[in-house]
DNA sequence: GCTTGACCTCAAGTTAAGTTGAGCTTGTAA
DNA sequence: TTACAAGCTCAACTTAACTTGAGGTCAAGC
């Protein structure tokens, strides 16, 4: 067998233990792309598995797909993405990590102090008055996560 | 009006800022109570409040409704949870919490690591290695979001 | 006493992120 | 050259957590 520079679908699920049919899906989304075969067949270049792990990555982090998708259209497609795209990539994601790992925090923390508290009364509770201030947003609009 | 015991799910949805629909599915799900008027109309207690903060603020923390539902049969239905109990839960669900602020801030570092080093070599990136690890696992059972 | 807004039930729709299955085609190794 | 694993497409199913809608009841003010 010569160097594989091509990859089929199989080849790229056990890569990178993504199911077959989740990389059809991504590709329906547009996340990635493939070439086909005369046979109509996929074959990917090297640099899917790259646009696999940062896809699967973002998730983990919380990122939807839609949201890694926009962020994946300011990698050209066709080129290996340089070490600037990537920086772009990730110092964003970077900060949105950081700001989901401060709320966490201030979760815990608000716990924490219900704990210490007692926290029986309800109106002085810190987390209930968090609530509060969502329920000013009005209904209609769901945030199943976190405030942006 | 004399001083009011009794919260219509109206009230409730108002007061917690989750909408009235969301209350009836939690209560199907047997996450919170009520009891009914002569008019067949829901009646809740003051606790429902707090019960449904706690809904909230855990969800908010990722954890899923059938988690929630199982941690608040431990609040015995009826009384008031008493610190004892919230002691309990808001104990456990902590321990929860800082096990994902720590896995979140290793894929942080390990964003910051790959901006560092350019990271271009796909087989040499923690985070891609990462991901090997996983696809170890076979595919089957799929991870949403993070390892136990 | 009537109107109107709040409630009720139950079924069906929604979104995300895939998975599963049926029916058919390719490609490769013996 | 043939068997059979791996691919292909397309539609339907899955789970979580709700929302929306239809069709009908309740309650409170004027």
């Amino acid at each position: 067998m010569a160097a594989v520079t091509e990859l089929t679908v199989g080849q790229v699920a056990t890569r990178s233990g993504v199911a077959v049919s989740a990389l059809h899906f991504y590709e329906a989304r547009g996340l990635i792309r493939s070439h086909r075969t005369s046979g109509n067949q996929r074959r990917y270049g090297r640099d899917v598995l790259r646009r696999v792990a940062i896809i699967r990555i973002a998730q983990e982090v919380g990122i939807s797909l839609a949201e890694i998708g926009a962020a994946l259209e300011s990698l050209p497609e066709g080129r290996t993405p340089t070490r600037e795209d990537w920086n772009l990539l990730s110092t964003a994601w970077r900060d949105q990590l950081d700001q989901k790992i401060a709320q966490l925090k201030k979760l815990r923390d608000g716990l924490t102090d219900c704990i210490g508290c007692g926290c029986m009364s309800i109106d002085k509770c810190p987390l209930r008055n968090k609530e509060d201030r969502l329920s000013a947003q009005g209904p209609g609009a769901r945030r199943l996560l976190v405030e942006r």
